[in-house]
DNA sequence: ATATCGATTATCT
DNA sequence: GATAATCGATATG
């Protein structure tokens, strides 16, 4: 398995980092790399949106439902993957945010594929053409899950600020530039709130374009 | 026990 | 732009 010359940069971010109110998680991430690591694969790729969820108050986020066997995570301690399965088809990735006892997560919903693009592909069930195929990876909470190879059953609870865990979460030298904000994507509840945060001009963010501050006018 | 619906995506027109 | 696919969690009876 080729292992990228970066591979000691990528050493996971403290459990502090999470311990904090999901929007400012959310913004803070953007840059970050997600890291993927076994036996077998080895999967980097650049945070480039993230939406927040808030704590019970927040009637879009899945803890408004209460502490369940599902939502247990998200109620837990900071920095650890919170994995749901929706739509019938597709996982999507949280890390779990503020302190034990409390609410709170961070959607990922799309990265820049850094290593492994190949394996992504595969996992993925796309062809590499073109280099605008690449779009197709990670673009999408859905997508990324399945490019990464997150499952439920995998990755619910796990660790990710310990490398041991095969799913971690690392800062390198790179520096975010722009961040656009807009509200969430997807949802029916608090559809205004400006919780979606994006790198600006990215072409790997989800969504037609970048969504607007407002997504729709009236 | 059954009905509803969703933090999505692929595949149409 | 619109819609089908697909199934687990949740709500309702």
């Amino acid at each position: 398995m080729p292992t990228p010359s970066h591979r000691d940069d990528l050493t996971p971010l403290e459990r502090a980092f999470f311990a904090r109110p999901p929007q400012r998680v959310a913004r803070a991430l953007l840059g970050k790399v997600l890291v993927r690591q076994d036996k077998n694969e080895f999967l980097t790729g650049r945070i480039v949106e993230t939406e927040a969820y808030l704590g019970k108050d927040d009637p879009a986020s899945h803890s408004a439902a209460g502490n369940t066997a599902r939502t247990a995570v998200l109620f837990g301690p900071p920095g650890h993957a919170y994995v749901y399965f929706i739509y019938g088809n597709y996982y999507c990735l949280n890390v779990s945010c503020e302190r034990d006892g409390k609410a709170g997560g961070v959607l990922f919903r799309a990265l820049e594929p850094l290593f492994g693009s190949e394996q992504m592909a595969q996992k993925r069930k796309v062809a590499l053409a073109t280099t605008r195929d690449l779009l197709k990876l990670t673009s999408g909470p859905g997508r990324l899950a399945q490019a990464f190879g997150i499952t439920r059953a995998r990755d619910n609870g796990c660790d990710l600020t310990s490398d041991t865990s095969g799913l971690w979460i690392a800062r390198d030298n790179f520096r975010a530039g722009k961040v656009g904000i807009s509200a969430r994507i997807g949802i029916t509840k608090a559809v205004d709130d400006p919780l979606r945060f994006f790198l600006s001009g990215n072409p790997f963010v989800s969504g037609p374009k970048n969504q607007p501050a407002r997504p729709k006018t009236r």
